[in-house]
DNA sequence: CGCTATCCTTCCGCTGAGCGGAAGAGGGTG
DNA sequence: CACCCTCTTCCGCTCAGCGGAAGGATAGCG
C-alpha cells in the first residue's frame, strides 16, 4: 500500500483476499458495508479495492447494489489441483455408487485439520445433509473425516483430537475414545458414524490410498441407518475406492495436491496461514 | 503500487488478479517464468506477487517449484452465483438423465457471446466431448450454445453471427442458415447438432425458462447420433428443463444469480474482459 | 417537512508500500 | 569450467495507495 495506512505491514494483496474471504456459504451476497466490517477495512478502502475486484471480474455487483463472488474466479477456482485429477477421476465411479444405493455419496479431503468436501451427489430422496461441495468440517464427526484422521501424521491427529466439538448428543468428546475407533478404522479399512454430525444420518466411509499405503482421499455414503447392510456398503465403497486409486496411477506423476507432497517437503514458506 | 513502475496506472489488484488470470486448462501449472511471461510482469514483481498470492492461500506451490490455484480459490469459486442456485437445483434432474441415457449431459448458461458450462455428467462409455465444466466455447456450434443464442437479446445474436468459427467441415458458417435454424429452434423449443463441434458428436438440447419465457439456461445431452431416438430425448430433456424451472421458483427471490434478475438486465458491465 | 440513520461515493494531500534493475544462488548441460 | 536457465534476495526511488472527511442518496420516524 502507501501512505497514512492504519495499520502498517498488510499488503494490498491480503488486502484483496481479505475482501473476497469475506464471502462464505452463509455470506454469498455481502454489502459495501458488510465488507468493510467483516475485513476491518476502513469503508472508502474497502469501497476502493472491491470497485477494482469487480472492473477485474472477480466479483460482480448485484442489481441491489451487493457484491458476490464473480464468474471469474468461479472458472479459475475450477483449475484448482483439488478437483483437476481427483474429481474427474472418480465421478464414474461416485455415479455407479450413488445409482446403486441412491444416497448421499461423498468424495472428501483433508485440509488441514478439517475434512473439505470435494465432491457430494445427492438425490432427491436422499438424507438431508449439512455438507456441501467446498464446505469443511471437523475432522472426528463424520464418516470420511475419520478416515482421513486415521491416516493423517500424528501431529495432526494431536491437533485434532484437542478440539472435539459436539454436534449432537452422540459426537465423540472423548480423545480416548476415538483414538479407539481410530485404530480400529486402520485394521478395518473402514469407518462409521452414527449420527454424530446430525442426527438421522449414519455414514459408512472408506479410504482412497494412491501410492497404495498413502491416503489422499476418503469415499463415503450416508444413509438414514446402518443395520441393514453395512458390509454390503462398505464392498462397494472398496471396490470404488480401489477403482479410483487404480485409476489415479495412469495421470499419476503430477500428485494430488500438497498433502501428497511425499518425501520432498515443499519449499520452506514458512508460516501460511489455513483459510 | 508505487515506485518506479514501468507501466504506470496498473494496479496491484489488476496485477494479482492478472497472475491468476494465467492460469486456464492448458496451463493448470506455471513456473515462476511462464508467469512473468505471461503476464508481462517482470520477474522480481511476479515472484514478489506471486509469493503473497501463495501466503494467502490463492495459490499454491507443487513440490517441484510450480504454481497452481490454491484451495481458497477454489472454496471461493463455489460461492459464485453462477452455480449457487441453478447448479443445486439442477443436479439432481441431471442425474436421472444420465441414468436414463448414459449421455454426457450438459447445463450452461450464456455468459456474453459464449456457452458457459456450468456443470456436467459424463461416464466412461460417454461420447468423447471438448467441453469441461467452467470452460466457454462459442454459441453457434453446440446445442446448448444455440438454445441461449436462439433466446438472446438482438444485439446478442447480431454480435455472435458476425464472428462465425469453423470448428469442423460441418460447422454452421452461414448467417443466413443459423438464423432460419435459430428461428425453428424458438417454434420447435429445442436445438440439435450434428458434428459441428467435434467429428463423431452429436446433441440435442432445450431451453430452462425461469419466469416462462425468460431463459436462464440450457440443458442438452451430447450422443454419437441422433437417428434413433431424437424425440425420446428432446422429450426427457423438456420433462427435465420444466422440472428445473419449477425448483426454481421455489428458491426464486433471491434470484438465480444476476442473469435471471428478471426484466431488469444486469448493470452495464459491458467491456468486462472475459477470462 | 425537517431530523436522524445508514448506506454508498468522491475528493485529496501525505507517505511508506511497492517497484524492478541488478546481483547472487542453485542446478543442469555440454 | 563456462554457459544458460530459473529462482531468490537486495535496496533506493517514488507514485499508488491510503483513509479521514465531506458530499449525495435513500429510507424511516415523529
Amino acid at each position: 500500500m502507501a501512505g497514512n495506512t492504519s495499520r502498517p505491514g498488510t499488503t494490498v494483496v491480503s488486502r484483496a483476499v481479505a475482501l473476497l474471504s469475506a464471502f462464505d456459504e452463509d455470506h454469498r451476497r455481502l454489502s459495501l458495508t458488510d465488507l468493510a466490517r467483516r475485513t476491518e477495512l476502513p469503508l472508502a478502502t474497502a469501497h476502493r479495492l472491491t470497485r477494482e475486484l469487480v472492473r477485474e471480474g472477480a466479483l460482480v455487483r448485484t442489481a441491489s447494489g451487493e457484491y458476490a463472488v464473480g464468474r471469474k474466479l468461479w472458472s479459475l477456482g475450477l483449475l484448482a489441483p483439488v478437483q483437476t485429477d481427483l474429481r474427474q477421476v472418480a465421478s464414474p465411479f461416485l455415479h455407479d455408487i450413488y445409482g446403486a444405493t441412491l444416497a448421499t455419496v461423498h468424495l472428501a479431503v483433508r485440509d488441514g485439520t478439517r475434512v473439505l468436501y470435494v465432491d457430494r451427489l445427492a438425490g432427491n430422496r436422499s438424507v438431508r445433509v449439512v455438507s456441501e461441495v467446498g464446505s469443511r468440517l471437523p475432522l472426528h464427526a463424520t464418516g470420511v473425516g475419520k478416515v482421513l484422521l486415521a491416516h493423517a501424521p500424528i501431529d495432526v491427529q494431536e491437533l485434532a483430537l484437542a478440539q472435539l466439538t459436539r454436534a449432537t448428543p452422540y459426537t465423540i468428546t472423548q480423545p480416548t475414545r476415538l483414538r479407539e475407533q481410530l485404530d480400529r478404522i486402520r485394521t478395518d479399512g473402514y469407518a462409521t458414524t452414527v449420527e454424530e454430525m446430525s442426527l438421522g444420518a449414519c455414514s459408512v466411509a472408506v479410504p482412497i490410498a494412491q501410492p497404495p499405503g498413502v491416503v489422499v482421499a476418503a469415499l463415503g455414503i450416508v444413509v438414514p441407518s446402518l443395520r441393514r447392510d453395512k458390509t454390503r456398503l462398505v464392498a462397494a465403497l472398496q471396490v470404488a475406492a480401489g477403482g479410483i486409486a487404480r485409476s489415479l496411477v495412469a495421470s499419476a506423476s503430477m500428485a494430488a495436491g500438497p498433502d501428497a507432497a511425499g518425501p520432498h517437503r515443499l519449499p520452506p514458506l514458512s508460516d501460511e496461514r489455513s483459510l
